[in-house]
RNA sequence: CGCGGGAUGGAGCAGCUUGGUAGCUCGUUGGGCUCAUAACCCAAAGGUCGUUGGUUCAAAUCCAGCUCCCGCAACCA
């Protein structure tokens, strides 16, 4: 029986399409998921669309169309973009699914029966043409941050989740969890920030706008944002409050959900609340990931900095888009895209390491040997060296990544081809072509090949297409975990294909 | 005194928990090689590790003050 991994990302909002800093995080998901399949685990990845809201009301007004249009258009562009970067989510759900609206009418329901949400009076700065509220530091100058104009106290009528219950409960988890929340850095701006000052009853329903889902007694109300979104974790596996399904027994709770440090708050506070309030477990790690710049500057509309993964990917092809992405991105600090960067790691790392490794390897192999994947024949001391960085880079990917270190990760995959590159030069097969050292020559190209091949296979949940190119130029389907245990997995006598570039160099002048 | 993170050769980062020759990738310079996508390999130059002071035989690493940058500051997805 393998065991259950569950991963998901946070639900992309419909009000416009992702740029690249949001598309980041699925492909982060992705190469964790796919690495853990690797592993062997039962993966579940689930990612998806928040489309409730009234930004999304107001969108929809402005494009003069119903909400459910507007966000059937923003969700079907989000899915492409998902889809372009070559992710392989096991589901992708969407909030204005009736049956999500039903679990979390129910959510609402027993929370209120059971005494957690109460109703109450909402109070806040309020511009009445723009038609909402602020809080006092969201406003700029004191005036409303999106028009400008003055803001008067108002309060209306709303219901309340009184998160003071638990937060008692909350702060022990997360102090016998030190996983829970990550980076740890993070754990200690929510116990201080939020947590000691005493924990704000947190307002779950609106009257402003009616996009959303309807609370099931009360119907001028509609479910606020937290309990709509953030239960999309369990209501897509089959939560319900009565009766829930196998497949949610089977991968609840979550293992990691992945989300930007931005909405860290709504993650380690509010949801693991509503976990206890509904008695359910909690998640095992919360891993809210930095962002990716443009430049040094945050992206936005008003910047005019925003730059989208589809439209790299057209340049560039997703493996370099996802490489960039996953390798340039530290581990608790924003990362940044810039052109030149992009430019720069394309060649220097993809095509010059990796992509030339291939193509001259194979080239060899086929001037040499015809294609025909030779005998090891002649062993010497020095390939010792190459076999050892090669076979323990298994180890050093995978403690990596139990870290959720990636870009460590591919460092330690890209180590057997910067030692596999070294290797040429240092048995210098050409030379030994020309003084007939057949033997010694066979072994060389042999080792160079399964080195390629190992890579390959270690590189497959960051660069899947590329990664499959590979095999097929190997002309193998020996791709296995376990097959990189030992430095033989890829068979003699079997004819290569003939090698062709994998990344083609971009010309820095274009750029 | 709101909370927290950062400041390391030209660029981007690691090292700091558990003090002891400052490491990696890129760039630069010189050399080697020619199988390969002007790619690959080797070597060198380049840092008083933000600043001041303290602890210590010894500090990038521990402590205190200061300067500059950044995130969060509660209902903003």
């Amino acid at each position: 029986m393998k065991e259950k991994f569950y991963i998901s990302t946070a639900i992309a909002y419909t009000s416009s399409k992702p740029h690249i800093g949001n598309t980041y995080e699925i492909v982060l998901a992705d190469a964790i998921a796919r690495f853990k399949r690797l592993e062997g685990y039962d993966v579940y990845f689930q990612t998806g669309t928040d489309e409730h809201g009234q930004k999304i009301e107001e969108k929809a007004k402005e494009a003069n169309i119903n909400p459910q249009e507007y966000v059937d258009k923003v969700a079907l562009e989000v899915r492409q973009i998902w889809d372009t970067m070559n992710t392989s989510y096991d589901k992708f759900v969407r909030t204005t699914n009736p049956n999500h609206e039903k679990v979390v009418q129910k959510i609402f329901k027993k929370l209120y029966d059971q005494g957690d949400i109460y109703k109450g009076k909402y109070e806040g700065l309020y511009c009445t043409p723009c038609e909402s509220f602020f809080t006092e530091s969201q406003l700029v100058d004191g005036k409303c941050p999106d028009c400008g104009r003055e803001v008067t106290k108002a309060s209306e009528e709303a219901y309340f989740f009184k998160l003071s219950n638990y937060a008692d409960r909350l702060v022990e988890y997360i102090e016998t969890h030190p996983d829970f929340i990550q980076p740890e850095s993070r754990k200690n701006e929510m116990i201080n920030n939020f947590i000691k000052p005493g924990l704000q009853d947190l307002c779950v329903s609106r009257t402003s706008f009616s996009w959303g889902i309807p609370v099931e007694f009360d119907s001028k109300h509609v479910v606020y944002v937290w309990i709509d979104a953030l239960s999309n974790y369990i209501t897509f596996l089959g939560y319900d409050p009565d009766c829930s399904s196998d497949k949610f027994n089977e991968y609840w709770p979550c293992d990691i959900h992945l989300i930007g440090k931005d909405i860290l708050r709504f993650h380690t506070i509010y949801w693991p609340i509503m976990l206890m309030a509904l008695d359910l477990p909690l998640p095992k790690k919360i891993f809210g990931h930095p962002w990716m710049l443009t430049g040094t500057d945050k992206m936005s509309k008003s910047k005019g900095n925003i730059v989208y993964a589809d439209d790299l990917v057209n340049t560039y092809g997703v493996d370099a888009v996802r490489y960039y992405m996953l390798h340039e991105m530290p581990f608790a600090n924003d990362g940044t895209y810039t052109d030149e960067l992009m430019v720069e790691r394309y060649n220097s790392d993809l095509a010059n390491i990796l992509g030339n490794l291939v193509n001259r390897t194979i080239s060899m192999a086929k001037k040499y040997f015809d294609n025909v994947v030779p005998e090891v024949d002649a062993i010497e001391d020095i390939d010792n060296d190459l076999k050892n960085v090669v076979l323990s880079a298994k180890d050093n990917v995978k403690k990596c990544m139990d870290e959720l270190r990636v870009a460590d990760a591919i460092d330690a995959v890209f180590e057997i081809f910067r030692r596999s590159n070294k290797y040429i030069d240092e048995t210098m097969p050409w030379a030994l072509a020309k003084e007939g050292n057949t033997a010694r020559l066979k072994t060389v190209i042999y080792n160079l090949l399964e080195s390629i091949r190992v890579g390959a296979v270690l590189l497959s949940p960051f660069l899947p297409d590329t990664s499959e190119e590979i095999f097929k130029q190997l002309n193998t389907k020996n791709n296995g975990y376990d097959s990189i245990d030992n430095f033989d997995g890829l068979d003699s006598d079997i004819k290569l294909n003939d090698p062709s570039p994998l990344f083609v160099r971009i010309d820095k002048s274009v750029n």
